[in-house]
DNA sequence: CCTATAGCCTGACGGC
DNA sequence: TGCCGTCAGGCTATAG
């Protein structure tokens, strides 16, 4: 589930409710979700001191722990969500890693299919460097003439390389489909074949497409009529002409897209 | 270096 | 009802 409009709701949640917390327990009862550090690591890293601050890039979370030299790496993997709750009755059912304060709160990561990862670093640059993440797709910094550099010599379709996490961070299987609906792109389409004027477009979408996504809670109910992501089914109505929408494999995964609007 | 594919995990769903 | 195959908005390892 979780791509970069998730991630940052999920970012703000968590500086809404877990920030500036004594934490005095720590659980994280499943192992395979801890990648690089143990549950005990963590207990000793974490207890006592308090989240501080968060930063997102691309679909990680990062986050800062007062007084201490390792930052608390969250991923979410396809079904990972944070949970900020008093009542224990309240644990969503598959809590990977649980912080309890001293307020009587609980922050839960929960990870039902174990995709996601729990991680300690030392420092965002080493680990941006390690995982060959790309600019995050919403860097102010990320121009045109970075994103054009950057494509320029890739090939196959333009949804994988939109998907692909070390060309620009953030983007999955739903907002790749919804960049190239609102661009009016064939996902199959080579990358290498689109014009100047095509790659603006898509390059303006990412930005627009993100941003409205999150400005909604990255929640698809709510997206505007235009956007295709409520629509993710064979044979829905297209939102931009009378057509209807396909489903087909790119790149392995699941795509929906107008055939008739995107040529 | 690149791209394309299989596999990892669990649980929900639809067809028989 | 129960079983089974398929599929799911992630990534990584491997082959070509």
């Amino acid at each position: 589930m979780p791509e970069l409009p998730d991630v940052e709701v999920f970012k703000r949640y968590l500086d809404a409710t877990g920030l500036h917390k004594t934490i005095s327990t720590v659980q994280a009862p499943e192992s395979r979700v801890l990648k690089g550090v143990t549950e005990k690591r963590l207990k000793t890293v974490l207890k006592g001191t308090e989240l501080s601050s968060t930063k997102r890039h691309g679909k990680h979370l990062l986050v800062s722990i007062k007084n201490a030299d390792h930052l608390l790496a969250l991923h979410f993997g396809m079904t990972g969500f944070l949970k900020y709750y008093k009542d224990p009755d309240d644990d969503p059912g598959h809590v990977r890693l649980r912080l309890d304060f001293d307020n009587g709160y609980h922050l839960a990561f929960d990870c039902q299919r174990m995709l996601g990862a729990v991680k300690l670093i030392t420092d965002e640059d080493s680990f941006l460097k390690d995982k060959g993440l790309g600019p995050d797709a919403l860097d102010e910094r990320l121009d045109f003439d970075t994103f054009k550099d950057r494509i320029t010599g890739k090939k196959g379709a333009v949804k994988s390389t939109l998907m692909n996490q070390k060309f620009i961070a953030g983007i999955g299987n739903v907002y790749s489909d919804e960049i190239l609906f609102q661009a009016r792109i064939d996902p199959n389409r080579k990358v290498d074949t689109l014009s100047e004027d095509e790659l603006k477009t898509v390059f303006q979408k990412i930005r627009t497409v993100l941003e409205t996504a999150i400005n909604h809670q990255a929640d698809p109910s709510k997206f505007p009529k235009t956007y295709i992501t409520g629509h993710r089914k064979s044979g829905e109505p297209c939102p931009g002409c009378k057509g209807t929408v396909k489903k087909e494999t790119i790149g392995g995964r699941s795509s929906y897209y107008c055939p008739s609007c995107q040529q």
